[in-house]
DNA sequence: CTGAAAGCGCTTACAG
DNA sequence: CTGAAAGCGCTTACAG
C-alpha cells in the first residue's frame, strides 16, 4: 500500500490538516511542527496523491492543448514547436500538458473539446479550426481559453497570434521592390483567419505600390503539398507571373517540387517567397526566402498567458501579436 | 453547481450504485431501470466527474509520453509523427495523452518521469535518453511502460523499435553496389542504442562485401545540424570518401548545408544517403535518398501495445520491430 | 496556532 | 436484481 497523508500525520504525531498545510503552505505552522512533518514525509517517502487533491481542491494542474494537424505522417513542424514552448513553461510551474489533435476537422475538434471538458483541465490552449469561428460559446467548460495562431472572431478569450498580414505585406513589398509587377499569390482556405490575413497583406502591398489587384493571379489551396504543386502549375501556365508569394508552408513545399520537376529556375524564371522558416529552407537551391513565424515563442507566451489567467481570472482579456519577419535568402 | 451522480439517482428514483452500474456496465441492471437512468442523465445533462472516478477506481484513463526533443525551435518531426500516431489510437479508446519532453537530458528525464509518477498515469510510452540505459528499475511507478525507438537493455518492458541496423545495412549496401569503396559514416552518439545499431549496420555491410572497416572514415556527432555540417567537412578534407552515409536526420541536413556551401556536387563528387524521410527530401537537388522510419506506425503500435497491456497485465513482454526501408532518389 | 470532521463525486464491496 | 454505506486521499471550513 502506498503511503498517504494520514500515515504521515501519525508518524509526525500531528493532524492531517497540519500535514496538508505544511505541504501547501496554506496556513501558518510552527517551525517545530513543520520540521516534524517534513522529516516524517522524508522517512516515509510520501508523495501526495494528485487525484485526491484535484477532487477536493477542484484544480487539476493540467492544461489541454488542441492543435489542427492534418497530415498523417510528416506532420506540421509549426505546432510541435508551439507545443514545445508551452511544455517548457508548464513544466517549470508544475503543470501537465494534455495533447490532442483536431486534425483540422471541426467535428473532431468538438469531440476533443468535449473530452477535455469531461477531464477537468484548468485551462485550454487551442488553435481553432474554422468550425469554431461562430457561436460556440457553450462549447467550452468552466476554464480559461487561450486561442493561438487563429482567433475565432465570435468568441471571447485571450489570444496569441502572429501578424500574418504584416508578414505577407513584407514579402510582397520585397518582391515589388525588386521590380516585380505580376506577383502571384497562393493562399490557404479563406475560412481560416490566418489565410485571410495573409491575403489581405498581399492586397495591401499591391495597393500601396499602386498595382491593381488581379484575381487571376491568386489561387486558393487546401494547404496541402499537393495543392501547392497543382496551383503553382496553374499560375505559371495561365498567367505570366514573375514572382510567387506562397502563404503557407506545405504549399511552399509543393511549389518547390513543381518548379524543380519542371526545371523552372528560381529566382531567374520566377522569384519566390514562402511561409514558415524550417531548417531545410536554407539548403534547397537557391535557399528559400520565407516569412518566419516565432512558433516557440508563441507557445511560451500562450502558456504564460494561460497560467496568469488561471491565477487571476479578473484580468481583462489579453492578446499578444507577434511580428512575422522576412528572412531573405536567394529565392528572389 | 454541476450535476452529479446523486442528482441523477434522485431524478431517476434509484440508487447511485445503479446509476454507476448503468454508466459503466458493471453489473446487470433491468431494462426498465436502465432506461430511467439514461433518461434522467439526458434530462440533467449529466457528465461523470473523471477525477472522482479516478480516485475511487484507481484508473486515470491517461497515458504519458516522454520524447527527447533537443532543439528549441525547429523541432524534430519524427517524434511529432509518433505522437500523432499514439494520439489517434488513444482517442478512439477514450484515453488522454500527457506530453512531456526530456530534451535528451537524463536529469530532465528523471524529473519528467517523477512528475508522471505523481500524476497517476495508467501507462507510459517513452523514448529514453541514454541515462535510462542501466539500473533505473525503481524509477517508474506502478504502471506498464512501452519503450519506443530506443530500448534500454537493462530494463524490462514492452518495446517498439525500428530496425536501424538493417536500415543502415541497406543504405551502405546500396552504396557498395554502386561501386563505392570508401564510404564515410556519420553517426550519432554511441550511448544511444539507435546510433549503435546503425553503426553496426554500416560495419556489417562493409564486412559482407569484404571491405575492411576503417576508423578514419567514421565520425560521431551529437545529432545536431551543426555537427553534421562540421563532420562532413572533416571527412571530405581528411579522408577521400566517395560516398557518405549519415545515420541521423539533423546531421543529414548539416551535411547538405556543407556540401551546398562548398559547391560539392551530389552525387558526382559525393554520393549521399541520409536518415528519416521528410517531405523536403524530395525537392532538394538532387533529391535525397534516405532510410525511412515508419514513425506514425510506430506510435500507433506503441499505443496499441500499451492499451492491451493495461487491459491484461499477464501478457508476456512484447516487442515489435519495424523495418526501415531505403528510399532511392537521386543522391547516389 | 492546531485538530476533528466534513466532504469533493464517484465505485465497490457488503447485504438482502 | 438493487440499495445503503463505506471509502478512495486529500483540502477546507469550523472550532477552540
Amino acid at each position: 500500500m502506498t503511503v498517504k497523508i494520514s500515515d504521515v500525520a501519525i508518524e509526525a504525531g500531528v493532524s492531517t490538516a497540519t500535514v496538508s498545510n505544511v505541504i501547501n503552505n496554506t496556513r501558518y505552522v510552527s517551525v517545530e511542527m513543520k520540521q516534524r512533518v517534513t522529516e516524517a514525509m522524508n522517512r516515509l517517502g510520501y508523495m501526495p496523491n494528485p487525484v485526491a487533491r484535484s477532487l477536493r481542491s477542484r484544480k487539476s494542474n493540467t492544461i489541454g492543448l488542441i492543435v489542427p494537424i492534418k497530415t498523417r505522417d510528416n506532420a506540421d513542424n509549426f505546432y510541435l514547436s508551439v507545443a514545445n514552448g508551452i511544455e517548457s513553461v508548464l513544466k517549470s510551474s508544475g503543470y501537465h500538458l494534455l495533447l490532442s489533435n483536431s486534425q483540422e476537422d471541426p467535428v473532431e475538434e468538438i469531440k476533443r473539446i468535449q473530452m477535455f471538458n469531461t477531464q477537468r483541465i484548468d485551462g485550454l490552449i487551442i488553435a481553432p479550426t474554422c468550425g469554431l469561428c461562430s457561436g460556440n460559446e457553450e462549447l467550452f467548460g468552466d476554464y480559461p481559453v487561450v486561442f493561438i495562431d487563429r482567433k475565432p472572431s465570435a468568441l471571447v478569450g485571450d489570444w496569441v497570434l502572429v501578424d500574418g498580414m504584416k508578414g505577407a505585406y513584407r514579402a510582397v513589398a520585397a518582391l515589388l521592390d525588386k521590380g516585380h509587377r505580376r506577383i502571384g499569390c497562393i493562399a490557404g482556405l479563406m475560412d481560416i483567419s490566418t489565410s485571410r490575413e495573409r491575403m489581405e497583406g498581399y492586397r495591401r502591398a499591391l495597393s500601396q505600390y499602386g498595382i491593381a489587384y488581379c484575381e487571376s493571379l491568386v489561387r486558393i489551396g487546401d494547404m496541402s503539398l499537393e495543392s501547392g504543386y497543382e496551383l503553382t502549375g496553374q499560375l505559371l501556365k495561365e498567367s505570366r507571373v514573375t514572382a510567387l508569394f506562397i502563404a503557407n508552408n506545405a504549399m511552399s513545399r509543393g511549389a518547390l517540387k513543381y518548379l524543380k520537376e519542371n526545371q523552372i529556375k528560381v529566382p531567374d524564371d520566377i522569384a519566390l517567397i514562402g511561409f514558415d522558416d524550417y531548417e531545410w529552407t536554407e539548403f534547397v537551391s537557391p535557399a528559400l526566402s520565407v516569412i518566419r513565424q516565432p512558433s516557440n515563442e508563441l507557445g511560451i507566451k500562450a502558456a504564460e498567458m494561460l497560467l496568469s489567467r488561471i491565477k487571476n481570472d479578473n484580468l481583462e482579456t489579453q492578446g499578444h501579436m507577434f511580428d512575422a519577419e522576412l528572412v531573405v535568402r536567394g529565392s528572389f
